[in-house]
DNA sequence: TAGTCGTACGAAAACGATTTCGCTTGCTTT
DNA sequence: AAAGCAAGCGAAATCGTTTTCGTACGACTA
């Protein structure tokens, strides 16, 4: 026996099925066999061979499997939201789905430059990977990732200008409408509405469908029209006023954001008005930070952006799997009731 | 010419080095040395490889090449801050740094589970990744990813167990430092100190390096202590109220987070007093949507979260290359000086 | 005892790229 | 004109794994 036969020896590199065939004394056929769970193998040969495994702890390599298989079992994950509010849980929806599918996520921070992300298109090609998330958040459909060879993409939180890609939305539409049926379950009905820069797509879908869900009450925005303003709290304090001015009579804001909304409730209180006893307030995003910092909490609107993640991820893994779908699938917008509603 | 013979037919698979060694009616050795600037090749024929690819739209795969080297060019990224407002500045960060250095992360979400961070080290191990960067926002050193086999592993924004291990974190002493010694360079002489729970290393160090500079100005805290509470905009409130009773002649309060100062802003201005006019407020993060919508805007301490994963990135880098390191590398902080601090 | 059949295992090819080493050319030199 | 030499290119091994196909051996049957 050799001197220090108790450990094995350190290796600079890992151990291979040929450490292990040997270490069994078998070929390097039934060590895959064995530990692949393939038939055709005695009982007492596998088990030699888990033991020749297990002692060497042997891991079978994925680049050898890889190269074989063709497949690399990953997938890139291409971010553009480098605030990253709203693109990390997209991320780490997407990044569950996927793992739990077996599939490795390459990272790359896009960071909103084309030159960039095309960049990050070649390297991911030449790791061949199955297929690429896109994920980002923009004003609107953004041109899709340029690329010369035939690999499934996803857009999540993005959409593409091209109508056969497929792209994983939140139901901003929805979302407003949620927000609007509960401010009218509870009795409003004057209803604000204070959001931010009209050229976001998501800011006009809310409106749509808050708007909607107004009109089939047969009423409509108090003051008359959305007030468009920066994402800001700022805005929110100023909107409030503005609000009041116009209409007398309010007794509900919906706001395209939670941190316009803490702004709209403090211009509010600021102004007199009791929350939710005068002015019921609904925001939206479920930003926690903001809604719990809001006194009173704040009912909002949740985009469910780890189920976009999510579905992105399915989409994927199904385009990967030879089932391509095309168009833009919407994923319902949740309400999370708290204080600012309460009747 | 075969019909449609103006554009190469679709393939399901990329095209390979044998295919653009056909083309160019050459060997695939030659292929290799031509496209990777080898010498021994004669301008004509590397022109004509290189033709070939590009009509092909060769890449080379990185998988292959891979196997052959032994390395595969990609490393994971384990975070364990769902939350993430500061694991992802370090994230990204890290990927930057490594993408430049060809090399590729892979994203892995351990969630603060130890059973999940386990699988996730498997499975990098079977993609026999070159290395390893832990993040994670920790209260305190947490113990070290067992791994069976050599690979370098670096833990940024949290610090092993094991001082053979290397670290990087942010200087939160000097950060304390800098806050203070602002705040005395501006005239201030009685500072109390409003902070999160003290069971947080990082609270204590900032703590420390507070009442250190304190110290060689002769003073200490005001209040004697510092305040002790959750990382939340109420508890800075309430410590306003707590501060102004303790020490009537206050003139600056130096926080353990942004969020805490901006209660700790509007605690103060519910009392009366002006800012920066009665009181300098100095924060602690640089959360720009906190800094930002305080009023008036925050002087706060600024990580370096980037340069955080950039460092650990290098030193894993450094690592991978055989000049390992070891221990905890401290980066510093930054004060950026907003409105809360003018003279 | 000879033939048949089924089970258990191994040899070898395959995946795609790189590199070493040797062979062929064509040119220069004596 | 023969020999030497260098440049240019190709054959083949290599990385680690899986899979196909062939082979050997044991047992059972006639």
């Amino acid at each position: 026996m050799p001197s220090g036969g108790g450990l094995p020896a350190r290796r600079k590199t890992a151990p291979t099925i040929s450490d292990v065939a040997a270490l069994a004394g078998v070929s390097t056929a039934t060590v895959s066999k064995s530990l692949n769970g393939r038939t055709g193998i005695s009982p007492a040969t596998r088990a030699k061979v888990v033991a020749a495994a297990e002692q060497l702890g042997f891991r079978s390599s994925a680049i050898a499997q890889s190269l074989l298989s063709g497949r690399s079992y990953t997938v890139g994950l291409i971010t553009n939201d480098s605030f990253g509010r709203f693109s990390i849980p997209v991320m780490l929806g997407a990044e569950d789905a996927l793992q739990a599918g077996q599939i490795a996520v390459l990272l790359c921070d896009g960071r909103d430059d084309p030159i960039r992300e095309q960049h990050y298109v070649r390297t991911l090609a030449a790791r061949r990977v199955d297929g690429i998330v896109v994920t980002g958040r923009r004003a609107d459909p953004r041109p899709p990732v340029t690329l010369d060879f035939p690999i499934p993409v996803v857009y999540a939180m993005c959409e593409s200008t091209d109508p056969r890609d497929a792209s994983i939305l939140p139901d901003d539409e929805q979302g407003g409408r949620l927000a609007v049926e509960h401010l009218l379950a509870t009795g409003r009905r004057s209803v604000g509405h204070v959001t931010g820069p009209s050229d976001f797509r998501a800011v006009r879908l809310r409106t749509a469908g808050a708007t909607g869900a107004l009109a089939r009450a047969g009423l409509e925005l108090a003051g008359g029209a959305p007030l468009h303003g920066p994402w800001s709290e700022e805005w929110g304090r100023q909107a409030a006023t503005i609000l009041l001015r116009a209409q007398d009579d309010l007794d509900a804001v919906f706001c395209g954001s939670d941190q316009i909304a803490r702004g709209v409730a403090e211009g509010l209180q600021a102004a007199g008005r009791k929350i939710p006893g005068d002015v019921a307030l609904v925001g939206f995003d479920n930003w926690t930070v903001m809604t719990d910092a809001c006194r009173p909490p704040l009912t909002t609107v949740d985009m469910n952006l780890p189920l976009v993640g999510k579905r992105a991820a399915e989409t994927l893994l199904a385009a990967i799997d030879g089932r391509a779908s095309s168009g833009t699938e919407l994923v319902p917008c949740r309400l999370v009731v708290r204080e600012s509603t309460r009747v």
